[in-house]
DNA sequence: TCTGGGGTCCTAGGACCC
DNA sequence: TCTGGGGTCCTAGGACCC
């Protein structure tokens, strides 16, 4: 027992802030109309003002109040907490147990989340986002453990001054503790677990607590006796990994406060999709094709955007009652072909013809990012072998063995569109127009032209 | 209770190669 | 033609996260 050598931190001590904007879409709804701030309000994701589709993307706390949850169906929402504008005209309803929805405005919270990053990478050497509204912030050499908590606490003001809304910030050893720190206290909470507390910090949450451990673990975990972090942390680690695989040994490390991630940038994606429901399961053949070629063109046009190839082509279908299909198609090499993408999509889909169909979805993935950075050739002598021409590349003193290899990457499948770019149609025409929701894809299938292929 | 939309990682099985 | 073993890539699905 080396009485040093602390749970939890088997690289070089780390501090770790993790900071998580308190019911964000919500936050970001109050600050543009601040007469929302302190009421019931619920942000619905494929919902559109006055009617009861979609689901809940964001409640407030005043709307969580009336049990309305994330991921809740807005219908069943609307049950436990009516619209206000509808209590207003219906004598059975209560005014004041009613609240405000709105549909979610993505651009916007982007653009709030921008704000918001910005402080974050003043703040701390290395940021990691891992979502529109969550990042962590290695802050080892900005702070020390007696000066954390201040600084945190700095870092909350200025970003509920500058920025407009509230984050709950937890400060620990690891990425894992961090992250349960900052929900611990919430709404605008503070939580520092200096490191030698954090296995009693974890010891009593329930295991639902821990990072990876979902529904389907947890009731598993339950079958086992195992209820709290506590019980996890001390269960025996072969019978975990029999049951979960190596999931199991991990989720244990986390009980326990061992994580040996340190914080790193995110990195480039590594899959691109979209995907959309429509209102109720169709057969329409040609609403579904319609549905998977605009989301081909929206996928296609994101790629595009982020400068990634793609190598595999893939898509999704829901059947009801909620059956998740997909299916995927790989390309001899990356390519950025939008009329391809639709193509293989469109063919994947072809398999459901006959089947009702929920939800479909369109994804890119095997992504490449290296294209644009091939210009600057020699900058790095990156593995780029598919370059014929620089074969002798004095200093690359690692290109021994890659000499040995005399593969030629490049694939044929050109042939196909090729043909230079009369587009721009489909780019950003979107914005401005108050609401409009943009992809308003579930719109009747106007014109049918599936020849187009 | 009939669930939105975006991702990540892991696993298992099959094809294929040596 | 059946026989081993190992590695890699691809596909499909599952679980999880926000």
């Amino acid at each position: 027992m080396d009485a040093a050598r602390l749970p939890g931190t088997s690289g070089p001590e780390q501090i770790v802030a993790h900071v998580d904007m308190d019911c964000f879409y919500a936050a970001c709804e109050q600050r543009r109309e601040p007469a929302l701030r302190g009421e019931p309000l619920v942000v619905g994701m494929g919902y559109e003002n006055g009617t009861t589709h979609g689901a809940v993307a964001t409640a407030s706390y005043e709307a969580r109040a009336y049990g309305v949850e994330s991921a809740m169906a807005i219908s069943e929402a609307l049950e436990r907490l009516p619209r206000k504008v509808d209590a207003v005209e219906d004598p059975d309803l209560d005014v004041e147990d009613a609240g405000f929805y709105r549909p979610v405005d993505m651009d916007f919270y982007e653009s709030v989340a921008a704000d918001v990053r910005e402080i974050l990478h003043a703040e701390a050497a290395v940021v990691r986002e891992v979502s529109i509204d969550e990042a962590y912030l290695d802050v080892t050499d900005r702070v020390s453990w007696e000066t954390v908590d201040s600084w945190a606490q700095d870092l909350k003001d200025t970003i509920e001054s500058a920025v407009g809304v509230v984050a709950s910030v937890g400060v620990a050893p690891t990425m894992s503790a961090a992250k349960v720190a900052s929900d611990r206290d919430k709404p605008d909470g503070l939580v520092v677990v200096e490191p030698g507390d954090v296995r009693e910090f974890f010891a009593d949450l329930p295991v639902e607590d821990v990072h990876g451990v979902g529904p389907v673990t947890a009731s598993e975990l339950d079958s086992l006796d195992i209820e709290t972090a506590g019980d996890l942390a001390a269960a025996d680690p072969e019978l975990l990994a029999d049951r979960f695989g190596e999931r199991g040994r991990e989720i244990r490390r986390y009980a326990r406060g061992e994580d040996e991630r340190s914080v790193t940038p995110k990195g480039d994606p590594k899959s691109l999709s979209r995907e959309s429901a429509f209102t109720e399961a169709t057969t329409d053949s040609e609403a579904k094709c319609w549905q998977v070629r605009t989301l081909a063109e929206a996928v296609a046009d994101r790629a595009r955007r982020k400068g990634a190839r793609y190598q595999t082509i893939g898509i999704k279908v829901v059947t009801p009652p909620f059956d998740v299909n997909t299916r995927a198609r790989s390309l001899p090499g990356p390519v950025e072909e939008p009329d391809l993408v639709k193509r293989v999509a469109l063919d994947l889909l072809s398999e459901f013809d006959d089947d009702p169909v929920r939800k479909v979805g369109v994804r890119v993935s095997n992504l490449d990012f290296s294209a644009g950075e091939q210009a600057n050739l020699d900058g790095f002598s990156g593995d780029t072998r598919t370059e014929e021409t620089s074969d002798s590349s004095v200093a690359d003193n690692s290109s021994e063995r890659a000499k040995e290899q005399n593969e030629e990457g490049q694939v044929g499948l050109g042939t196909f569109g090729e043909n230079d770019e009369g587009n721009e149609a489909a780019g950003d025409a979107v914005n401005e127009g108050e609401d409009t929701v943009s992809t308003n894809i579930s719109l009747p299938p106007g014109q049918t032209t599936l020849t187009d292929f």
